[in-house]
DNA sequence: TATGAATGAGTCTTCATTCAT
DNA sequence: AATGAATGAAGACTCATTCAT
């Protein structure tokens, strides 16, 4: 946790509200601030401008999404179970928060460059962990190890990103963690080694 | 074609090349009327609002975009040949075309409700080619039958956007065409039945 | 005249006695506009911003007021009547001119050193009249050749000022364009060459 | 001196200091704390508000500043001497302390009537010094009796305080104190009597 | 006395859209 | 069909001041 400060928590939790209630270009800074029990000013004392709002919810949120993933995957022994147990954690984190999934997949997509550089800083350690997964799995020999693991890494996390967005567009109509089982069953079987 | 009126797609080419230059909210509309060499009313004669430059951006390029592929499709007789192709042809269109490609896998991602619904109702026929793939390498008993087809045609979606986003935003420094191969592996291995 | 359209004309009047009545900072945007009969984004068709409507006031209104002097003084034949002139003219376009005295005077004392340098650039040509003057009265054999002109033209402009700002904070209660003889007494003795 | 409490005073030389570099809009009421070396808070319990600090140090300053003319000029014996020394003085003492300079000549010109009102109140000692001045060269029959004090008295305040802030807006590049023999022959030459 | 976190009022500016010509 | 001058709504951010400790 960057910042334990009460007030900081608080509007955190309140923009992340908010902006999935309305979007990012009708969440002002002062509807985030009354949400959050402060005035207009005083988010200013947290944060830097606005975007620095949205960044930082992805930082906070995304730090604990991706350190109950590393958490959770190190208790299973091969590369595959990791594989499925990142999907299933990926799906059923955002499946157990629907504002945050608002947020990561619709509100955060600005096409603003540098709001962009920095989620991607985020997703670094996200993105790391895929890596890690996949070289287990070409040294346990199960995973094909002439694989370019940059692609890969893109292909997995594309796979889950437009299936949690679909989810989130059709208003969390379904299970998505429901859906783990078939992805993990399409990837993997693509990445691993098969006799012919 | 929507519209061949001359004016039209001069407003349509001049969009997509101001949008690609200076990102969605630096694109104002009278920028865009500038570069076309019309006047700034001149814009809602032709669209309904701002918006509807984008979907119609959208609606023209991917129209063709989507034509082109399924035209290549055909030339092809199996399901597996015709998924290489579509994802083939899928890079090398936005490859050849990078103002397109910045304006489809970065500044069209912007958070209105409207707009995002507008843009997935032109994929759908995009989507329809990939489900056609789908259901006929299941039919010839290559791709396995019991695989969803709504989720996996989302995996295929989700990693070829992922993967040309990751490229635009590496600022297209390397060739994008040449992932195709290896992307074609990784998802028809996983969508093949394997004997074991 | 910089700009002849109507509106500019228009804006500039109301900004005079706008600010004349409220004071700079007391003086928005929105209540010039609504002085002027238009909508406030019509201000920024022909004003940069806020600033700049002060410097245009500024550059309007003392081009006409250095050109009347310019005018007025070339009737005159001396050097010493000249002066006269000057500084009868002088008090006599802000004595006509409440609002305009009342901007000159205090509210252009702005402090930002931009505004500062674009004000000082008009006053130039004022300056120049000043220098005009004084060398004439050296060639005359009136004035001291020895005074440092650029010296001599700031006592000047300094007197005028502060005579012309007294009047104003004193609320213009007594008639400013009385005073011109006297100050033209002390400044002219000042500058003549006497017999000793 | 109005408060010899050591707090007050490092706030008034930190308010100095701060406004003669950042200029009055930038000198922020946390910033001349900060220079102080105290908190916020504090200074509102030495000042009534942030005009205040500033008005204070006018009076504190020029205080000062009127007190040492009253001393130096009372070495002289005529009446022009001491006006003389009266135009020395005040460009030495500025030119002594460049901050101060740039403080009462630029920064202090903040059009807020009630401000103005108050830093007239602090000048009317130095004008009174100058009356005096006047009055003596009358009475000694040297200057001309038939001025009018109060518009001689603006005469010599203007151009003082023109040279001054041309000096300072000029960057002090040159030296100020060197003026005060010419200028003082310009407004001594023109108030004395004259054989004609 | 001293602190400094919190307050919240206040405004310039942009730009999509209109409409008289 | 085309123009482009005019409109006016909308909101992020600053900073002087307060007050509980």
């Amino acid at each position: 946790m960057k910042n334990t400060k009460p007030k900081y928590k608080k509007i955190i939790d309140a923009a992340v509200e908010v902006i999935a209630e309305n979007g990012y270009h009708s969440s002002q800074v002062s509807k985030i601030a009354k949400r959050a029990g402060v005035a207009d000013g005083t988010i200013y004392l947290y944060f830097k401008n606005k975007e620095d709002i949205l960044v930082s919810v992805f930082q906070e949120k995304m730090g604990q999404f991706i350190e109950r993933i590393e958490n959770q995957i190190n208790d299973h022994e091969t590369a595959d179970k990791k594989l499925y147990s990142l999907i299933e954690m990926h799906f059923r984190q955002l499946a157990e928060d629907p504002h945050l999934a608002i947020v990561t997949q619709l509100e955060l997509r600005q096409s603003k460059k540098e709001l962009r550089l920095k989620i991607n800083e985020v997703l670094k350690r996200y993105l790391a962990l895929v890596d890690d997964i996949l070289k287990e799995g070409m040294e346990e020999g199960v995973f094909h190890s002439h694989l370019n693991i940059k692609l890969v890494r893109q292909i997995i996390f594309g796979m889950l990103d437009e299936i949690v967005t679909n989810w989130v567009m059709k208003e969390q109509r379904y299970d998505l963690v429901d859906q783990a089982k078939e992805v993990h069953f399409v990837i993997s079987n693509g990445l691993k080694i098969h006799q012919s």
